[in-house]
DNA sequence: TCGATATGAATGAATG
DNA sequence: CATTCATTCATATCGA
């Protein structure tokens, strides 16, 4: 998507301030392609909602394993072991939690040291963690989705 | 979402054919926001779809009368079959030959992405597969490659 | 049913 | 950021 999106904008001016004038930024043709993305992203929303309140109807007690009731169980899908020693860092659920929200709430977009560092601080609060795991979590997360999505598109562009 | 896309077509002309003309029809702030809602359900949706393998995977035991035709969409999606038993995809003799030679011959050269559509194309003749189980399969290919070497080492070291 | 092994897949970390 | 590696998890298969 982030290419597309990056073709999108050629056709956009710098963006000066405009005194109430419109300027000519997307083509018609362009507008249309955006709002099938938006009905195609509505619809499997709404389906796997509907999915999602089925299961935890009839579900309740999974993913609740470690006690931590604020985890949303939607978000409480990554939770690893704790008690086996590992050589490299995972992050706990609540963590794991943490960093989903950031990301959604970033779209995507990278961070910062200054902010990379607020991200550890607040991380360090539910376990262990360094600057540099934070930072490759978002690198890595910002690969995954990039790759989930293009599977999204080869499979959903007949919507 | 629908009320908010409908103010914004609120500044939309009618849609006249345009001769090679561009009319203004968005604002750069609207586009924004059109961006900002496609990557938000971008990320849901992948969320959501995690949760729906991982509810898919769990539920296995129970009988799955909810598999109804509206739940197609969301198969398409990545999701795995949802009557018959989780399934992880593995290579037909067929395909497990083709690539093992393939791994023979090309000891040496890196895959690029190019070469992965092919082998996959070729694979496809043989039973469903998808790029990712071709890049997998190489990926863990040079694994057990690897570690095979590792072992032979060692007993060799002993002489 | 219970280990034991093989292997597809996920992901933290390293490299270019 | 794109690729790749190293490690780990999950599942399929098999034999006792």
């Amino acid at each position: 998507m982030d290419e597309r999106e990056r073709s999108r904008n050629n056709g956009v001016s710098g963006g000066g301030a405009n005194g109430g004038l419109v300027y000519p930024v997307m083509t018609e043709e362009q507008i249309q392609i955006l709002r099938h993305q938006i009905v195609a992203y509505t619809i499997i929303s709404e389906q796997l909602v509907q999915m999602y309140k089925s299961f935890i109807a009839q579900q309740d007690f999974i993913g609740m394993e470690l006690g931590n009731p604020s985890c949303d169980p939607l978000m409480a899908l990554g939770a690893r072991k704790i008690s086996s020693r590992r050589h490299r860092w995972a992050p706990t659920p609540v963590q794991l939690q943490i960093l989903e929200n950031l990301f959604i709430q970033g779209s995507g977009t990278t961070r910062t040291k200054e902010k990379i560092k607020e991200i550890t601080n607040e991380l360090a609060q539910h376990g262990p963690v360094t600057e540099s795991n934070v930072y490759n979590w978002f690198q890595n997360r910002r690969a995954k989705s990039k790759k989930r999505s293009a599977q999204f598109q080869s499979k959903t562009e007949s919507i």
